[in-house]
DNA sequence: CAGCATCCGTGTGGATACTG
DNA sequence: CAGTATCCACACGGATGCTG
């Protein structure tokens, strides 16, 4: 019988979408994509503040994290005091589009049992 | 400013999509909505088979919380020996359906880069 | 301001054995 | 066959304090 995934390959999944949960898994990821697509270009400061419970390590980790992924674009201004600035990628963009109808479900189950 | 998220209510997300996280934040969780996707309905040990990896206890449990969120339907046979099986409900398949973006998200990238 | 270093608690998931 | 029952490991996230 076929399986959903293939064990012993690294990234050798059939149906892809647990490759996209490795990228969104992380407790405030899909938080911060719908943050940066707000609006274009956060710093960190304001990052957190936008996410009221977040520490400032976790904060850090999940944008390392996204940036790894691909999906976040980090710029560090050369400046006293220190500047940095989040934005999404193009495949970020793309991620946080496909993100759209999940939304959309949640959304839409909470308007049917409030 | 305001946030993202509301602390202090239980569900008050603002953008509704880490509602759906919840739903679907487990190891294998969206594995098996696959799975019962493919194929509407699946038993015990074939959705064990198919997840390879997947221990007992965990397939039963992730069951169940897909169960709870009213996401998976059970249906118990009362037979010798035991039969049971899982299918997706109506809310279930359009979870599944906003899922399908996010997998051709991750599939595209892959093809971008191998 | 934007982090890193360190330590720590918890929960999720996993291994193994057993049962109706 | 379709599960429970225990026990356990470790990754994840969190709290706190310090630094360029």
């Amino acid at each position: 019988m076929a399986t959903l995934n293939r064990p012993g390959t690294a990234e050798g999944h059939v149906c892809g979408i647990d490759t996209a949960m490795e990228v969104i898994g992380g407790r405030w990821k899909v938080l911060l994509l719908w943050a940066l697509h707000e609006q274009p270009c956060r710093r960190f400061g304001e990052l957190r503040r936008l996410l009221p419970g977040i520490t400032e390590k976790v904060l850090a980790s999940h944008l390392r994290e996204l940036e790894a992924d691909g999906v976040v674009r980090r710029v560090s201004y050369d400046e006293v005091p220190p500047r940095v600035e989040y934005s999404l990628t193009e495949d970020g963009l793309r991620l946080n589009d496909a993100l759209q109808p999940l939304a959309a479900w949640a959304r839409e189950r909470r308007s049917r049992q409030p």
